[in-house]
Parts: C-alpha cells; structure tokens; sequence
DNA sequence: CTGCTGTTGGTACGTTTGTACCATAAACAT
DNA sequence: ATGTTTATGGTACAAACGTACCAACAGCAG
C-alpha cells in the first residue's frame, strides 16, 4: 500500500479552505473551484475526498463546531481553578463573542449556514445547533451551582436565566457582525447583564473572586 | 400618453413576490426567473422595472424594513392609550419575535440580508440596519420615560437597556428560526426579562396597569 | 384610421455552476 | 521492479444564471 495519506487531514485541510473563504467572501461564493484554489489544490481533488458539494458543506459544518467546542474546552481549561462562577460565565460567553478575527469569522460562517437551514431541512437536520446546546449545558450546570450557593437572586430560574444568556449573547454577536456595535460595546453590555445577574449586594462574603479585569 | 401604469405599485408587487419566494426556499433561491414565476409575470417585465438583479434585491430589502416599519406604527396605534410601559414594550418586542407568519417571513428574509452585508460591503452600506435602530430608539425612549417614573431599578442606564433587549429578542428572534425554541417558550423568557426589568416591590403604588394577559 | 409610445412576451448569448470522465504522473510498500 | 494508491491535468456537458435584443400588442393623439 502506497502513499499513504491521512484522509482525515486531507479533508480538514479542504474544510478549512472553505471556512477561510466564506469568512472573507461569503458562504454564498463558496464553489468547488474556489474551494480547490483556496486550499491550493486542483478541483479534482476535492472531487475526489467529497464526492458532492453537499458532503463538502457538510462536512465542514461539522468541523466548524467541532474546532468551536475545542476552542470552548481549551479556553475553560486554561482557567486558572478557584475562579467565581462570574468569572467563568464571562469567559464563557468572551469566546462566543465575534472579538478576535478566528472568533469573528467562526461566527460569520456558523450565521450562514443557520440561515441555510432555515430553509433548507436536509441542513436543518444536521445538529450543528449542537454548538450552542453544549455552551447552554454549561451555562445551565454553573448557574444552578450558583443558584445554590446563593450568588444569584432566589427568584432566578438557572435554565431560563441561561436561555437568556444565551440569546443576549447570540444577539449582540451579530450586531458586532453586522458593524452595528464594536466589540467593547457588546462587552460592556454583557458585563452590564452579568452585574445584574450577581447582584452586589449578595455577594458580600468574602469570596476570592477580585481579579476584576475590565 | 398610453397604459398609465404605477411605476411603484409594480416594483411592490415584484418586491413583494421576492421576499415571499425568499421566505419559502431562501434567498439563495432567488433569481430573476424564479421572481418573475412568484409575481406571475415574464421575466422582461422585472427586467423592464429593474435593470439589473442588485437594484432589484436593493428595492426589495427597502421595501422590508419600510413594511416592517408599518407593521410598526400601526400595532403602536392600535394599541389602547391607558398602557403601562411593560405593556408598550412587550407589545413593540413581540411584533419583534417571529411568532405568526409574516413576522417569521420578515425575520428570515432580514436574516439572509444581515448575513450577506457581512461580506457585501454596498449592502452594508444600505441604511437597512435602520430598523432595529429604529426600534431601540423606541426603546429607549420607553425606558428613559419608565427611569424617571422610579418604574426600573435606580441603577438602570436606559439605553444600556435597551440595547440589552434587542440582542435577547435577536438572539430569541434567531433561535425560534432555527427551531431551537418554540414561539411561546420565547415569549416566555421574554416576559421573564421584563419581570426582572420592572421589579414588582417598586410598582407598589395604585397603578391602573392591571390588564395582565399571560 | 394612422402612427407613436408605453408595455409585454419570447428568445438567445456568454458565463459559471456541479458533476463526470479519461489519461497520466508521482509516491511508496512489497 | 511491480503494483496500488494518491494527485493532477484537461476536457466536457447539461443546467441555470444575468443580461441583452427583437418582435408584437395596447392605448391614446392626430
């Protein structure tokens, strides 16, 4: 058995092509000739690892959450431990929000392909809506904990509350897209939410959580 | 002077069948064919009315913020004077949520716009950001008003405010689209955010804002 | 009626799309 | 070397796209 490839590395790398290219032209500009040229390749290759464009676009779909979810991973990972709930909410919802230029074109894409879906069952089926579904578990698990512990207001629903998170946060993500809002507005209003959801004057026991980085 | 013809009542009905055919099976779908196969009529007609396909997507997108902007104007009309603020502004978000049909055609088609100006920098530069601008100013003026009525927390900023409700109705407005959440449950955490926004132990004072429709 | 102008329908051209096919060169295990 | 896999090149084809062009009809002035 000759030349042996890494197929899978073969297909991240056409993948990644089409993710760079309709984050700087868009989804809609995304063909297996712009595909192939951006990956530096010919169109027959990409013929060759995707048998049709529907498997190119899914399969990068596919990638796209999964480098979105290691990105989440690695940046909790990277957390220092004894950290306020806070603070972990609020790198949470930091990489979710189109700041950096990887973040910002993960979001540009990730917007795409959702408007596809919303006409396009055959993409609707994909469980790409995964992305947020996992960063939700999350949010809903630290917020309960939270809610135990006291930190938030005892009329507070954790699972509503991370719903609302979680809208707050996609809605300002495209406003920053759109050029409707810099990226230190978006912050400042989610800052601004997350003051109301700790309220000061609860948290008035001694806890560790001073590393205020504005 | 033969077969006078309204110039714009046409444009309309051809704009109009653009956003129903976009709403149906996207904006992608939309050709100039397919435009003229929606209105009924020869594709030399939408070529007669609209030389080229962008001035036709142009005309279309203004038409839709300029419809939404109706839509507007008359639920704030029609709505009974004695309001309460929360009522007002549940009443102004909830033309904001694709809860019937037509909200849910206007959100769709204003998403798949919102998308493309991301890479199209002359569709970013139509002023149709004008209608969530539109709406905040609304907002905020509601809000400022309820401020100095002692109706928000004193801490409250007004416009921090409101910018926080347009991203939750965005991102809620998004998640329906998507399928992610049912119409209702995001009515739901709607009304859950303007609980938090009008604290019930402030409003303690004979108001006549007793019309509670869940 | 005759003729001009606004309006409509049909048709055609050049380009780009996805997909398909065939031959061939390069790389490596045996 | 042998043979199989990987990669590339070229070419082609039907379909759909935006756009342009040309003939024909409808209404009003003279």
């Amino acid at each position: 058995m000759p030349k042996i490839v890494d197929h899978d590395e073969r297909r991240a790398q056409l993948t990644d092509a089409l993710v760079r290219l309709a984050a700087r032209s868009g989804l809609h500009s995304v063909t297996m000739r712009a595909v192939a040229a951006e990956a530096g390749v010919s169109l027959r290759l990409v013929q060759y690892y995707f048998h049709t464009k529907a498997q190119l676009m899914h399969a990068a779909l596919a990638r796209l959450t999964e480098q979105s979810n290691q990105r989440w991973a690695k940046r909790i990972a990277a957390l220092a431990e004894p950290t306020s709930t806070r603070g972990y909410l609020r790198e949470l919802l930091a990489e979710a929000l189109p700041t950096d230029e990887p973040s910002r074109a993960f979001h540009l894409v990730w917007s795409s392909y959702a408007v596809l879906a919303m006409t396009d069952p055959e993409l609707a089926a994909q469980p790409f809506i995964e992305g947020p579904n996992l960063l939700e578990g999350r949010l809903i698990e630290a917020l309960e904990s939270a809610h135990r512990a006291g930190e938030l207001r005892p009329e507070a629903d954790p699972s509503t509350e991370a719903a609302r998170l979680l809208s707050i946060n996609h809605g300002l993500a495209t406003s920053v897209l759109i050029g409707q809002r810099g990226a230190a507005a978006a912050h400042a209003i989610l800052n601004y939410h997350l003051d109301e959801l700790f309220p000061d004057n609860l948290k008035e026991r001694g806890h560790t959580q001073s590393r205020q980085d504005s």
